[in-house]
DNA sequence: AGTACGACTTAGGAGTTAGAGG
DNA sequence: CCTCTAACTCCTAAGTCGTACT
């Protein structure tokens, strides 16, 4: 079973490995039978209905167009995009923080880190890259005269960076909207008015030089247009190792032979038969030529996204110009899903301006579709989002070209997400102790429901929707949890009533943890577990809708994922309490809060790959600590001669003399002592992803109270995106916050 | 209560870029 | 200066949750 099947980080942590794996084959067919079908239809039905009545029903709205495009606020988000590039230089190297609890309490009393390098040499570089800067700037100012690229803010924009990014470092272009101080809409309305140019469609199939063949049993064949862009897709991905899984060519040549001629299809019989490679090296080949570019192409190339960034990448909402987030249409391609999911190496088809709907203000500008073509539906809907939407073949879900996340639409939303947390914050004690009566309820549901609602709490897993089967890969949370998930260990390692988690949970990332619960909760479980199959729902008379609901009525706005929030932040505002001394430098004090950091990303599983380069590195440090060993045990050595030597001689210098060689043993080992604990530290961090728990579970505000409680500059915790999401919690956080 | 859908958030990996080290 | 690596950006898949409907 190819799933992916990482190593826990918990299991490492804190537990002894496990070596289990194995695949979960359950079906639940009777459930879900003519599902598929019925879905289908139904969203045809809806299609149509949707196509009859789109565009009637929608409300004028007042504002005169000009009127509001004339108090458009040029705030330009790209503008200072490449200014402080130079203060981005952040400590990274001091960030390798270790992660073992145990450790903490020791390293925080013994790591002394080295002090950060000298000022001096930083200016100097930083004149040196404004130097560069500079160069590029004029390159890519000419490039547009001479590509002629019309005038318009695109390059008034340039200018202006160019110009007062440099020297006059301090005028900062218009200050920033703060849209956190203005009222917010109350009628479930998001916005008044809404134009934009519509989205980037994918570029157009070129056809391959007639050089590059493509062979079948041996013998070359030359592909029509159809057939041979989907048979590039394939050959993109030849060393990937999607492509040697059954799955993957069965799906691929299925739909690949649905874009073939009835010649090729008649022909092309076996995929086994079919030879890309010369597909497959001339991608390769490209990609290489791309990269040994001369630097003037690169260039162009670089203008050219910025050009189309200005002109599409930005919209005009209610008076303000905001940053799109994915303005481009996907690409046609090869589906990957994630995990073992049925559907991998299906054809993901083109989307043509005929699949496209187009969201925006009546009264504004309406994106035009390419020539020749029609957009599938103009709609004026305020009551959503989003800008751009299609329908995807693979799930039939619809996508969404939406806001970047610094725009108001999105930061709204987001700190508001962050105050139903806090408001959770007052009430969970009580609502734990209602948790843990009703695990005596009568009522099977009441405890399935608290026993739920207590693992969520207590162990941040996610809600658990239920999924149709055969339609993603089989992944669970909460609520979708079954028996073969868990294991009850009435004693394990000395510690009563243990739980082992096991599971593959969002993306295929597998949950691994074993804890120990309260009596009452196991018995609860023992009890949930009877007299069923170990692919039976272990909470069976359980759903996320019940769940939801039953918060709800706890407490306004509560739902499942409240509750990651609510641990996620409040677990960094502990850490952070608990790890940062004032006396530390700088890079100390970073270092505590990315172990304050890699405690959340525990918590709320967040797991990467590990690094490609992760086995080389780890070596490099382990020859490093070997040579230290070496030299330990030399140094040792010419302790126990040195000895020797006093003993016969006795004089003054051969006691120097050991006490020298002891000191340099002394120094040695602490060395030592040091590499090692960097190893386990790389080690740890090596499947620990901290960026989205950073990204979409800390208050930033936390963060932002301790930078200015500790002064410590914000670039240090926050790149540049990441500082434009939270410019709302930047600018209202002070030091005394508390979540 | 159950189902389907739509809208929106959360997620890890691929690709690109910058900057540290050789 | 060039190469290698780590960080950052982009991409889009995969979740959550509310609502409409039955």
């Amino acid at each position: 079973m190819a799933v992916i099947w990482r190593g826990n980080t918990q299991d490492r942590l804190y537990q002894d490995t496990i070596s289990s794996g194995g695949g979960n084959s359950h079906k639940h067919k009777d459930k879900y039978k003519d599902k598929e079908h019925k879905h289908k239809d139904h969203k045809k039905d809806r299609e149509r209905e949707k196509s009859k009545y789109g565009n009637s029903d929608h409300k004028e709205f007042s504002e005169k167009k000009h009127r509001e495009k004339e108090r458009i606020k040029h705030e330009d988000v790209s503008t200072d995009r490449h200014k402080d590039k130079h203060k981005e230089k952040d400590h990274r190297k001091d960030e390798s923080g270790l992660f073992i609890r145990c450790l903490f309490l020791f390293f925080r009393t013994e790591f002394k880190p080295k002090k950060i390098k000298i000022e001096n040499d930083r200016v100097d570089k930083k004149a040196k890259k404004r130097k560069q800067d500079e160069v590029q700037r004029r390159l890519m100012r000419s490039l547009f005269l001479v590509k002629d690229i019309k005038p318009k803010k695109t390059q008034k924009n340039k200018k202006g960076e160019v110009a007062d990014g440099k020297k006059k470092a301090k005028k900062e272009p218009e200050e920033k909207w703060k849209w956190w101080e203005e009222e917010r809409a109350t009628d479930g309305s998001k916005w008044r008015f809404l134009e934009h140019k519509g989205p980037v469609m994918a570029a157009p199939y070129e056809p391959l030089p007639s050089k590059v063949r493509f062979f079948y049993d041996g013998k070359q064949m030359k592909l029509g247009p159809e057939a041979e862009e989907v048979a590039t897709f394939f050959a993109k991905m030849l060393d990937h190792e999607y492509t040697t899984k059954d799955a993957f060519r069965k799906n691929f040549f299925k739909d690949w032979r649905k874009e073939m001629t009835s010649e090729e299809k008649s022909k092309i019989t076996d995929l086994k038969k079919c030879n890309f490679n010369e597909m497959g090296e001339y991608f390769k080949a490209q990609s290489e030529a791309r990269k040994a570019m001369t630097k003037d192409d690169k260039l162009k190339i670089k203008v050219e996204n910025e050009r189309l960034l200005q002109e599409y990448g930005f919209c005009i909402m209610d008076n303000h110009k905001e940053r799109i987030a994915n303005f481009r249409i996907e690409p046609p391609g090869l589906f990957r899903g994630r995990g073992d999911h049925p559907k991998m190496g299906m054809l993901k088809r083109r989307i043509r301006p005929e699949d496209i709907i187009i969201n925006c203000s009546k009264d504004s500008k309406h994106p035009k579709p390419p020539p020749g073509t029609k957009w599938k539906e103009l709609r004026h809907d305020n009551k959503v989002t989003w800008l751009v939407s299609w329908t995807e073949n693979i799930q039939g879900s619809i996508k969404y070209i939406m806001l970047n996340p610094s725009s108001r639409i999105k930061g709204e939303k987001d700190w508001q997400k962050y105050e139903t947390a806090r408001n959770l914050k007052k009430c969970v004690d009580r609502l734990r102790n209602q948790y843990r009566e009703d695990w005596k309820s009568k009522e099977m549901r009441i405890r399935q429901r608290a026993v739920a609602l207590y693992f969520i709490d207590k162990l941040a897993l996610r809600a658990g929707n239920e999924k149709e089967e055969g339609e993603s890969a089989d992944t669970v949370g909460c609520c979708s949890l079954r028996v073969e998930h868990i294991n009850l260990y009435p004693e394990k390692d000395g510690q009563e009533f243990v739980v082992e988690f096991d599971f593959l949970g969002k993306d295929s990332i597998r949950y691994y943890n074993k804890v120990p619960v309260e009596k009452r909760v196991f018995k609860n479980l023992q009890l949930f577990m009877e007299n069923k199959q170990p692919e039976d729902d272990l909470f069976d008379r359980l759903n996320t809708s019940i769940l939801n609901k039953h918060l709800q009525e706890l407490m306004d706005g509560l739902t499942a994922k409240v509750f990651r929030t609510y641990n996620a932040s409040i677990t960094l505002q502990q850490q952070l309490k608990e790890l940062t001394s004032p006396d530390e430098n700088l890079p100390a004090k970073i270092l505590s809060y990315n172990r304050a950091n890699r405690a959340v990303a525990i918590l709320c599983n967040h797991q990467r790959a590990p690094p490609k380069t992760f086995e080389k590195s780890m070596q490099n440090l382990q020859t490093k600590i070997d040579a230290k060993k070496d030299q330990l045990s030399d140094a040792k050595r010419d302790v126990k001669s040195a000895k020797a030597d006093l003993k016969v001689r006795r004089d003054e210098k051969s006691k120097k003399a050991v006490e020298t060689k002891k000191k340099a043993v002394e120094r040695l080992e602490e060395q030592l002592m040091k590499l090692e604990v960097q190893a386990t530290d790389r080690e740890e961090n090596k499947q620990i992803a901290l960026g989205t728990s950073k990204l979409n579970y800390l208050d930033p505000r936390i963060s932002v109270a301790w930078c200015k409680k500790w002064g410590i500059p914000i670039e240090k915790i926050y790149n540049k995106t990441q500082r434009e999401k939270f410019a709302w919690a930047i600018d209202m956080a002070e030091d005394d916050y508390e979540f």
